[in-house]
RNA sequence: CGGGGAGUGGCUCAGCCUGGUAGAGCACUUGGUUCGGGACCAAGGGGUCGCAGGUUCAAAUCCUGUCUCCCCGACCA
């Protein structure tokens, strides 16, 4: 007997890019490698946006905007950043109808054009820290692109600082990898994995570069954000410098660090299922949809009247509750077939209202990711979806942490490494040597993900507390 | 750039082998009946079959060239 496969054993690839489309989420555009954002899925870039920056303010960071385009000049000032994103540039070289004496780069990432400003604005010691962050679209050329976790431009958000000594831009460099931290896991409700990349997977002009790891359901890595610290690097190659409480001119020390709409495909291929899009309640724009059941043709206008006015009054509460409700009364269509829309496109809890319901005073209520019906006393009603989307946030994040958890292994020997190549993370040792890296890579498909720590916040910045993976690397296919 | 696959109404695809001037399902429009897990019936609108040559009385179909897209790898957030 054949087992009946569904979409996502079929073809992982292929149930992504499908939901994202049937979900109206986003569409492959014209232009090659770049996408378009739809309504659906902007809104979840919204709420990313707003739960991120609220973080940033409350660690001291304000947002500021920097031009688009950089002179290829700028990129070529520190010699290990233009060598790493040379291939990936798109240069404009004409504008106003003339060719243009120095080239322009559409920013890839903008360290170069924010330090031009920053030496210019950096006196003092007295001007430190300097902590600032952008929203913006950056253009990456990239030879194979995918929905979401890789286009060609993308929006993002890079935060740029700078810092009076290096044990402060390393404090920073962590302070905001655990801000990525927390939004993964308690927003996003996706654990992740801290730890530190190595040389060949670091950012181009940084000393050191550390990221966050999550597993997606088909057990490939996938990176959600980074942190660099950037030493002097870019400070010396625009000369940003300070003059410090010793009186002596010093270079800054700086970190930058990115998140960007990848998050959003990480959301997806962390919760989603076959049904369609499971979006975590904090981030998700809408939380409940209402459906008058009952209403259609030939029902007693009363009764119809009774019910939609009921679903309205409902739809006002929980509204009052600060809850993103929509009421889906087009006639047009039956109860069945929005159902299975608002659970495609993701709505956390479903609230269905008719007049069996209201002879009961009841109505009744279905979780997405569980998809059980529950009948809940109307009075009851606000309370319920309240707790049911606090207790639906918790069990994404433990049933992804769960699955991460069951798909993680030691392993002792390059044997077992190739054996489980594609069984999840792996964490093994490695000599360090970049060779073993890439012979490892050549051979098994594996590339290591980062060296795992663990964070603790302290009262206005956050440390390095250990390794709980006794020195091991994590191993893994990834996005 | 290598290895696969595909280009036919808005979408998914059949037709191609064995040439005869284009079909289905979904979607859309109109009317009617429906409406508690993707409703049904009827009537409509919409495509010169990626592009350019060639063979032929005749090309979606055969030949040559070319472009594009998707999947797997190399690059990478």
């Amino acid at each position: 007997m054949a087992e009946k496969l569904t979409p996502r054993e079929k073809g992982f690839s292929e149930w992504y890019v499908d939901l994202i489309q049937k979900a109206k989420l986003a569409d492959y555009s014209d232009v090659k490698g770049c996408m378009v954002i739809r309504p659906n899925g902007y809104a979840l870039w919204e709420n990313i946006q707003r739960v991120m920056d609220k973080m940033f303010k409350d660690e001291g960071v304000r947002n500021a905007y920097f031009p688009l385009l950089i002179p290829e000049s700028y990129l070529k000032k520190e010699a290990e950043h233009v060598e790493g994103f040379n291939p990936q540039l798109a240069i404009v070289t004409h504008a106003g109808g003339q060719k243009l004496e120095e080239p322009y780069v559409i920013r890839p990432t903008s360290e170069t054009i924010i330090n031009r400003s920053f030496s210019k604005w950096i006196q003092s010691y007295r001007d430190l820290p300097l902590l600032l962050n952008q929203w913006a679209n950056v253009m990456r050329w990239e030879m194979r692109t995918r929905l979401f976790l890789r286009t060609t431009e993308f929006l993002w958000q890079e935060g740029h600082t700078c810092h009076e000594t290096e044990e402060d831009a390393e404090k920073r460099t962590l302070t905001m990898l655990e801000v990525y931290r927390t939004f993964a896991e308690d927003y996003m409700a996706m654990p992740v994995l801290p730890g530190r990349k190595t040389e060949s997977e670091k950012f181009a002009g940084a000393l050191r570069t550390y990221s966050i790891e999550a597993m997606m359901q088909d057990k490939k890595a996938l990176q959600a954000g980074t942190s660099h610290n950037l030493g002097q690097n870019f400070a010396k190659a625009f000369d940003t410098q300070f003059q410090g409480r010793d009186g002596q001119q010093h270079h800054v020390w700086q970190t930058s660090w990115g998140s960007s709409t990848r998050l959003i495909g990480g959301l997806i291929l962390t919760h989603s299922d076959d049904a369609g899009l499971i979006v975590p309640p904090k981030l998700a724009a809408t939380h409940v949809v209402i459906i008058p059941v009952g209403i259609g043709g030939k029902a007693p206008e009363a009764e119809k009247a009774q019910v939609l006015e009921k679903v309205h009054a409902l739809a006002a509460d929980l509204r009052k509750a600060g809850l993103g409700v929509v009421v889906d009364d087009d006639e047009t269509k039956t109860p069945g077939f929005k159902y299975n829309e608002h659970e495609l496109t993701g709505t956390c809890v479903r609230i269905e209202l008719g007049p069996k319901d209201l002879a009961k005073s009841s109505c009744v209520m279905v979780r997405r990711d569980l998809r059980q019906k529950e009948f809940v006393p109307l009075d009851e009603a606000v309370t319920k979806v309240q707790a049911m989307l606090d207790q639906m946030q918790k069990d994404l994040f433990k049933k992804a942490k769960d699955f991460r958890d069951a798909h993680t292994f030691e392993v002792n020997s390059f044997e077992e490494l190739k054996a489980k190549a594609d069984d999840g993370f792996l964490l093994a040792h490695w000599d360090g040597d970049a060779k073993t890296e890439a012979r490892i890579k050549e051979e098994t498909g594996l590339t290591t993900r980062c060296r795992p720590f663990s964070l603790k916040q302290e009262p206005g910045k956050c440390v390095m507390t250990g390794n709980p993976s006794q020195g091991r690397i994590v191993f893994s296919k990834a996005y």
